[in-house]
DNA sequence: GATGAATGAGTATTCATTCAT
DNA sequence: GATGAATGAATACTCATTCAT
């Protein structure tokens, strides 16, 4: 069934899932989450889970790519507000911050559920939503360098420059239980990143 | 025995487990990683690993506590050879790639094992070796804005700044199979906190 | 599950985990007896007494409590038929003898396995099937007092007299693989405990 | 060593060894007892242990034999100050008593702990030192009957009755944490098998 | 399709025993 | 002889997965 075309019925048991995914796995984290109670906060029988997904790596596995597409989805709409490339890739990296800062475990599953170990990531070689994610924001960056909005480097480097900053931020916030302002460090961060750090003259 | 002082030989057995648990908790993680496999890799019996270490937990904290402390002394020597505070920053920025890069696994381990779940962390709410690892970082700043060397901004957003998106560049690079340069990338980004994004007129 | 309404597939599961348990904590002790073949001799799978019993101990406190109910509701069907409290209480000690030397091994089970250790009994303060056991004895002596049938002595010293006797002579009976006539025993001791030690006049 | 003449200073840690060994076994029974808390409580290494005993097992046992033998004996000289057979018969009984509620621990590893399983008990076909013990009883009692004092009787009968009911009532006072009196409980039961049940015309 | 009872493989940890010192 | 560090066998219990209903 699991790749079937599903019934409404099936769409929102899926859902259920899905979102009891979400929850539990950023509570407890990969390994301490329970089949068993992801079943119970999706109000399904724990073999149900069974029908929709191949198993619990693949829950986890799904669950992101949804959760991924789902970002870039919103992003992209998001961004279809703003007319230069530059105008994108601030909002993108504004909308980024705003989006994950709603559900902070998503940051925390995107930098440490799915590194489980070297050896997960080698079963699962293709398997890369973080790739997509960090693609389209490569795009933005090349279309402001295009532009001329910001001078040409490592398309890259910017990327992880951006991407891993933010990550990191996001999960500190999140463990300190939000101790310190996001918004604050987020604006520093872009003052930093856009005009540097040496003394203006 | 746990905190005793302890023999040259025993000092050996305990250096060769915890050696053995770096290389088995990077390759599988903490989960995956089992105490017999790290017994069998530090040539001791399973039980031997319970005379030196309360339990794994343990042994991955007293693991990190070690990785950490070492790093820091090895940093802290390195910058003394530095005049100013602006070399002192430039150069550990420099040698923190270097250092980890040399193990790779000790920055996932530092991203992903130590942040297993946020009920892991909260049974160790006082246990912040990164803490401390960050702490002297923003030292670091302190002194470069106080010496004048780069513009007054909010130290912790620097710092995280500088180790977040190092520890994603190194892990990326580890997980990717250095299929990158390392040292360009950190130039690169180097060159952009210092010098900011926008156009140079 | 452990406390739900069992369907009858279930109660026959449970039922033989019990039996096994009890063979198997009757030939090894509960310490010596292993889980799995407790499962193995129920046929079932390991994991399925968890799915009964909360854990070895309970387990084990659960078949006693259940060995002591049957064998009270018995006994007290069978003491319906006896018209006096005399013939009730002469009744009770023939069947209790007569029951527990079926399985000798509840006698030693009480006797041993259930004082495990002072340890053992404070962890269940109010676990007290044998108190029932003696608490039913205690009734029948009473009512044999009130008859005037006997004479007036203090119950409880009297309940240990009957119940502490016949478990010591049915435990010894069964370690000494039944090499003296456990009937024989029992009548003598009926005999002293009736009419006294000394020589009739 | 285990078996070759020791010196002073062995006999010495030997006794160490033993009464340590009484008060854990006492204290937590067999299973529970640690070799190494026996060790720490005899102030001795752990492996020392088995230079006076051959393993865990050896240890209770000679404990046992060695409580028993010394009970015996005081037993012995106690009676010798009584004139006649039932003089030395109620005297037994008094000072079983008396001697066994001075450590009712020893009446519990008795009971219990020396009736592990039959498993355990199989595996010392000849040990006996309850048999001695048993022994020495039947023999004042045949003694009392050759005497006239008491009517004849089933000797091991008896012996099971004031044996099987002392150590009954000892455990059940010492877990009781002496909630009655032990001796009123004796006097009553020695009253009962004196004279019997049944009302005196 | 949905269920959840049953399964049994898998593992951290303990502790009696050994043996090099 | 005495020690106690080292050993590794042994086991209760968990939980992802299956499959009869």
């Amino acid at each position: 069934m699991c790749d079937t075309v599903l019934s409404d019925k099936q769409i929102q048991k899926r859902a259920a899932i899905v979102n009891a995914a979400i929850e539990v796995f950023a509570q407890y984290g990969f390994h301490e989450a329970k089949i068993a109670q992801i079943a119970a906060q999706a109000n399904v029988g724990d073999g149900t889970i069974y029908l929709y997904f191949k198993n619990k790596e693949d829950l986890l596995i799904k669950v992101f790519e949804e959760i991924i597409t789902k970002r870039l989805d919103q992003l992209q709409s998001l961004l279809d507000n703003e007319q230069t490339a530059m105008d994108k890739l601030v909002s993108f990296f504004n909308h980024h911050v705003a989006l994950f800062s709603d559900q902070p475990f998503v940051a925390r599953l995107m930098a440490v559920e799915l590194r489980q170990s070297p050896e997960f990531l080698e079963r699962y070689p293709t398997y890369q939503p973080l790739r997509r994610y960090l693609g389209f924001l490569e795009t933005l960056i090349n279309d402001a360098i295009a532009e001329g909005s910001i001078r040409p480097i490592d398309t890259k480097s910017l990327s992880f420059l951006i991407f891993g900053t933010m990550n990191f931020v996001i999960t500190e916030w999140s463990l300190s239980h939000q101790t310190f302002s996001l918004n604050e460090t987020k604006n520093t961060i872009a003052d930093i990143v856009l005009h540097g750090l040496l003394p203006r003259s």
